[in-house]
DNA sequence: ATCCTTGCAAAGCATTTGCAGTCAC
DNA sequence: GTGACTGCAAATGCTTTGCAAGGAT
């Protein structure tokens, strides 16, 4: 980083920050994996995996399906992405590890991530006991999802 | 309903609910998809097509897994049931139409509602320009969801 | 040198579809 | 009687797996 905060290299930062994290899980660092990282990295939108492929493949022609669907399970893994369900279609990966909030359009079944700060009392706000409630019954919460439901205009 | 408010006849205020929303959708009234329907209400857990299949074939035993398919689409269309999607294994459903939150197990895919009521305005309180912004921007709201996940013990 | 990863093809799982016979209206 | 629905089997879409050849440490 410079003293603008700003990388003078981001490409090379976000290899040495996916090889790390991929060293720290147990998994090799691979070209492939890097340029599926790389497109998550420069994309908005939560691609699927075959989105993935078609673009990565630009890059590394000879890539896989499935090893576009491999190198985004070591990256989930790894921690450095995470897969979104959907109950149809694909499931859609984002690279974003900072906790935030989606809206999903019920249509085309795309994901964008939302600028509204997250709020980590949420729950409690929401209800003081409840994270306790479901402690004690042997639930044992690590985190919590919200998503803002509806359409995108007919394109 | 009687004057404790509890029905003397819960299964065939079922049927005649599920009648009613099924005609009002345009879909025929059969007894696979009244199976199908009171054993959603039957349970807490939010079974899969699978599990419902396997259920309901006690009852109809020449059903089929396509028909339960088909049946729970028809439940979904016709607004009485709730698909839930899922990152790994089979969608659940929810025959519970007021809306509420849920709570979900990473391990096993379980799911099952929380008890906090449901608060309309959450969105605003997060931000209060949240919803306008999205409208303007073309983006229709029509609900939100949050769930917490987590972990059940091992069992 | 070793073990992991790749790319291919084949298999797997959840879900949908086509169709002849059956049922709801 | 007509059109929708059922049950069966086959097809589909997404994802995973097995394996021989190639690559990372």
């Amino acid at each position: 980083m410079n003293e603008l905060g700003v990388s003078p290299n981001p490409g090379q930062d976000l290899d040495s920050q996916l090889r790390h994290a991929l060293e720290e899980a147990g998994w090799r660092y691979t070209r492939q994996r890097a340029a599926v990282y790389q497109f998550l990295h420069s994309t908005t939108e939560h691609p699927t995996a075959e989105e993935v492929f078609s673009t990565v493949r630009q890059t590394i022609p000879s890539i896989s399906l499935a090893t576009v669907y491999k190198a985004l399970e070591a990256l989930v893994d790894a921690g450095v992405a995470a897969k979104l369900s959907s109950t149809d279609g694909p499931a859609r990966y984002d690279c974003r590890m900072d906790s935030h909030y989606h809206v999903r359009c019920l249509q085309t079944g795309r994901i964008h991530d939302l600028p509204t700060p997250f709020d980590p009392a949420l729950l409690d706000k929401l209800d003081p006991k409840l994270v306790e409630s479901l402690e004690r019954q042997g639930f044992h919460v690590t985190a919590y999802r919200l998503e803002v439901v509806g359409y995108f205009p007919e394109k």
